[in-house]
RNA sequence: AGGCCCGUAGCUCAGGUGGUUAGAGCGCACGCCUGAUAAGCGUGAGGUCGGCAGUUCAACUCUGCCCGGGCCUACCA
């Protein structure tokens, strides 16, 4: 029978049983609009003091000990941050939910550099220079712009839905934080290994201060280089020849670097150039060594026409003698092998002079050669010292004048003396990138200062070294994987001693006094405590404030101490946190169960928190770190400023709502890098609707659902409920233990899936006909609504720490009187829920039923049916236990279809078939007549009188509703 | 330049110890429904598993090299 012909003669001008009907009704709205609704409901959660409640609800459980790792306080947050602090919020939240007590006291760190540049610039714009400005005046900006910053990003970070202690944080500039540093940096002296020593830093002569790597920049300069003949001590005769393009670094001279992997050769000159307008320096009959594959370029520079290779050289253990030998320079020069070495350019010697290089020093130090030996050779001015001797008070650069920054005299002076000490061996031009003061774009040098150190090597007073008790550490600590722990162990197995001193003026002081004589630090209990008390009360500016004799009270005379006024490695500063933040709250003992911060702070806060817990205390303050990737745009490419590809925090709450920012955290890989633009917000968008949408749904159906309705757990429950709640039972396990192990991604993934596979597409479509066409003391209906309860209970708390506002918003749509969805805990799902039995069950039905949908679907295609009510289709399964299994259950229910046969056999041959099940589904037109309230096609429809154009069921729920009505 | 890490459909991800036609959800296309309606349901099309070479009867899965990307160092005396 055609589609058609049923329609007309089923629509008589009957009742509108439209009223009858139990559909779904929430005030929930579909649209979100998480752009009012986050700072409403951030709002109300400040007002009704969650953050409080949690503390006070949870004050009795277990402690999940978590240690925030302090963002710097300065400029805007963006897609980076909002990352970094969603996984420490979905961190706390999900343990909080799951029976811990899970403090968040978020900190922020304010000391240093950044901070000082921009609040000279402050200064600078309001025509005033640094050197101009009082040093209290100064830090009092300082502190003043990082509490701008601080006030910024807290509203920055609250505003991504953070639950945290946003009343009381951690900040390192407070005065009891400043004193804590302080303490830690007295106990580190107090393990006796911090020490005075010195290291090449980059130094602007013009501006008399040192500078950090990010305040150079590299620009083209116009250097001359030297070629320089080393003797052999044990052959005079024979040179090692060097080159270089810092002549004045020469008297600074001590050791000269080979690479084992470059073969040498020793040659001899035969010919010079003729016709030349200079006389070169070179003579037939200089005995040379260089690299063989420079030996072209170097005789070439030096003007000697022709020459011999006279044999191998291997430079182990070779001692030559400065140029300047005999004139104050009469120390050995040994020969020192490095892998910096290369014979792409000079001679394949490098010169190494560690007072005026990264590398030279480093090498310098890894053969064991003592800072001690390192000369000042060069002052504050860049002027040469008494340590430099022959060239004493020479400028290496002009300092004053339109010169400024130009050469000084330093380079000519050298390389007359090493023509004079026949060791000039030729001489050149080069032009290259060289670094630059950012500011006043003069050319910095390197230059030995003195330093203070922590020594890694030097047994401390648990007769380990800290390397060696750092190294123990990482071994106790859990890193997630062994590629974390290898990354962090081999940095810490090469790492130099840690540099603590810093010539700045925005940070705590290394608050110790030494002995002008003996360069003895002072310790003395009382002594230290009066600097800690002064510090507590007024922070670091009471130690430059106070004058050292009230430190030092009547025991040690001012007059014999020197006051070190340098300032703490910010570093310092950030792994001292775990000492005033941790131990100091009933909620938040030591050592922390979690640091988690981005990979790099393997060689940040991870390592300096390490460092500093194991100086002073011997072991690591966490007992476990995980790290995140970085935030990569679209197209896998860093995030920048120079690209303008950054995201914002205000454009991403603009954009798409910080609920969004969080589903896309909680869907990503977050250990690797992640690549976050447009689609990724466009595809949890789609997420965010459906999961929205299925919470709508459940509020809808579960409208007016009342404990008598509620069918026990020991009624006869229909085969549908019990999958379903076996369902909840398994992924009830699954969100578990996904959320036990950070896996956050695991637990969501299983929860969409759910939502969409099972949920919405099977289960709600199923049910919607009992769901709205039963009558309510239906047993059907009420187990439906009872396990539509049990989903929503769980959905809510499931993603209560992902999807904080919507969550909230649902719960609180059903029970108004709950102050929110954060107060619960995960639902516990009673083990009697697992019911496998149903599981294999459900999946023998639905693999049946997926033949007949596809069955289902060619009909449609052919226009032959539009709704799977216009079908009946017949079922002929060749097993006939298959047969006996659909028709034990209503399957024309489970199919949507108003009716279905079921027969034992192979069907016939142009039925659809699924040959895997021996299943074949033949289509035919559902015979009778279109219920008016169900829709269904029976032939039943019209035998009750009462009401002719109902099915049976609908009848009798009519009538349910008729009694009611009138009572 | 060195160390570590990553590279499976448009997107986000699954793919123990190598073994049948490489999976899921979303998106997309097409269709259905019109009692979740700027919603719901169904069907379908998408991948030389970054590339090349090797080990093996057999590799997305093992090895090497290369390419692309990231983090951390080192920056050329």
């Amino acid at each position: 029978m055609p589609v058609g012909d049923h329609a007309m003669a089923d629509q008589p001008a009957g009742r509108d049983y439209r009223d009858t009907l139990f559909l779904p009704e929430t005030s929930f709205p579909m649209k979100a609009g998480l752009q009012k609704l986050e700072p409403e409901t951030i709002a109300r959660w400040d007002e009704i003091g969650l953050y409080r409640t949690l503390r006070e609800d949870a004050a009795t459980r277990p402690k999940f000990v978590f240690h925030d790792g302090p963002p710097y306080a300065n400029g805007h947050l963006h897609i980076g941050h909002a990352l970094n602090n969603i996984l420490k919020d979905l961190v706390v939240r999900t343990r909080q939910m799951t029976g811990y007590d899970a403090d968040f006291r978020p900190g922020w760190d304010c000391h240093g550099l950044p901070i000082e540049w921009k609040v000279e610039e402050e200064f600078r714009a309001k025509g005033r220079k640094k050197q101009d400005v009082p040093a209290t005046e100064f830090r009092a900006a300082c502190r003043a712009y990082a509490e701008t910053w601080i006030g910024i990003q807290k509203g920055e970070r609250k505003r991504f839905g953070i639950t945290a202690d946003w009343e009381d944080p951690y900040v390192t500039m407070a005065f009891d934080s400043e004193a804590a540093i302080a303490a830690e940096f007295l106990k580190v002296v107090r393990a006796g290994l911090v020490y005075r020593g010195s290291k090449p830093v980059m130094w602007s002569p013009v501006e008399r201060t040192s500078l950090a790597e990010a305040e150079v920049e590299y620009h083209e300069k116009t250097s001359t280089t030297i070629w320089v003949k080393f003797p052999i001590v044990a052959r005079p005769d024979v040179s090692v020849v060097i080159w270089t393009t810092t002549p004045w670094t020469i008297p600074g001279n001590r050791a000269i670097s080979y690479s084992p992997a470059i073969s040498y050769g020793l040659f001899e000159v035969q010919s010079v150039e003729q016709g030349l307008a200079f006389e070169p320096w070179v003579k037939a009959g200089d005995k040379l060594v260089v690299a063989d594959k420079l030996v072209d370029e170097v005789m070439k520079a030096a003007k000697a026409a022709t020459f011999t290779r006279l044999g191998d050289f291997d430079p182990a253990g070779v001692v030559c003698a400065h140029p300047f030998r005999g004139k104050g320079y009469d120390f050995d020069v040994p020969m020192l092998a490095g892998d910096h070495v290369t014979d792409d350019a000079g001679t394949g010697f490098v010169h190494t002079a560690p007072g005026h290089g990264a590398e030279d020093y480093l090498i310098w130090v890894a053969r064991g050669l003592s800072q001690a030996d390192i000369p000042f050779t060069v002052d504050e001015d860049g002027r040469y010292t008494k340590e430099a001797p022959g060239f004493e008070n020479l400028e290496i650069l002009q300092l004053e004048g339109k010169n400024a920054g130009k050469d000084g005299p330093a380079n000519k002076a050298v390389i007359e003396a090493l023509v004079a000490a026949n060791a000039l061996l030729a001489r050149g031009i080069l032009k290259h990138q060289y670094p630059h003061s950012w500011r006043s774009k003069a050319p910095v040098i390197f230059r030995n200062t003195p330093q203070w150190f922590i020594a890694m090597d030097k047994p401390g007073p648990r007769g380990k070294t800290l390397r060696e008790e750092a190294l123990a550490a990482i071994d106790a600590t859990d890193w997630g994987h062994e590629g974390a722990r290898n990354r962090i162990r081999s940095m810490v197995e090469t790492r130099p001693d840690w540099l603590i001193s810093r010539q700045r003026a925005w940070g705590v002081p290394l608050a110790m006094f030494v002995h002008k004589d003996t360069g003895e630090i002072l310790k003395d209990d009382a002594v230290d405590a009066r600097i800690l008390a002064a510090m507590k009360e007024k922070g670091a500016d009471a130690w430059y404030s106070t004058p050292a004799a009230e430190f030092l009270g009547p025991d040690h005379p001012a007059s014999d101490y020197e006051k070190v006024e340098d300032i703490l490695d910010v570093w310092f500063d950030s792994g001292s946190t775990h000492a005033f933040v941790l131990g100091q709250r009933p909620s938040l003992p030591r050592p922390a169960d979690l640091y988690l911060e981005g990979s790099d702070q393997h060689r940040g806060w991870f390592q300096s928190s390490l460092l500093e817990s194991c100086a002073t205390r011997g072991h690591a303050p966490y007992k476990a770190v995980r790290t995140h990737g970085f935030t990569l745009d679209e197209d896998g490419r860093k995030m920048s400023k120079s690209l303008g590809n950054v995201l914002p925090a205000d454009k991403l709450f603009k954009d798409y709502g910080a609920e969004l920012v969080r589903l896309v955290t909680a869907s990503v890989d977050y250990e690797d890098d992640q690549r976050i633009g447009k689609t990724i917000f466009e595809q949890c968008g789609e997420t965010y609707r459906k999961l929205r949408n299925t919470m709508r749904y459940l509020l809808g159906a579960l409208a007016g659902f009342d404990e008598a309705e509620r069918l026990p757990d020991d009624a006869e429950w229909p085969l549908l409920e019990r999958w379903l709640r076996h369902r909840l039972w398994e992924l009830d396990g699954q969100v578990r233990a996904a959320y036990a192990a950070f896996k956050f991604r695991d637990a969501l993934t299983a929860i969409v899936e759910f939502c969409n596979v099972e949920f919405s597409a099977f289960y709600v479509d199923v049910r919607k006909d009992s769901l709205y066409c039963d009558r309510p003391d239906a047993l059907r209906r009420r187990a439906c609504r009872t396990a539509l309860d049990a989903v929503f209970e769980r959905l809510t708390a499931w993603l209560a720490p992902i999807m904080v506002f919507t969550t909230d918003e649902a719960w609180r749509t059903r029970y108004p009187d709950a102050a929110s969805v954060h107060l619960r805990q995960l639902p516990e799902t009673p083990a009697s829920w697992r019911d496998e039995s149903a599981a294999a069950e459900m999946a023998r039905l639905r693999a049946v039923r997926a033949v007949v949908t596809g069955a289902l679907e060619i009909e449609r295609r052919e226009k032959r049916i539009g709704s799977s009510l216009d079908a009946a289709p017949v079922v002929w399964c060749r097993d006939a236990a298959l047969a006996e299994a659909l028709r034990a259950v209503d399957f024309a229910d489970l199919c949507i279809t108003s009716a279905i046969v079921v027969e034992v056999g192979a069907g016939p041959a142009d039925a659809f078939r699924d040959e895997g099940q021996g299943v074949a589904v033949e289509v035919k037109p559902a015979l009778g007549r279109k219920c008016a309230r169900s829709r269904r096609i029976l032939p039943e429809v019209g035998t009750d009188p009462r009401y002719p154009d109902l099915s049976l069921r609908d009848a009798d729920a009519v009538a349910w509703w008729d009694a009611r009505a009138a009572r």
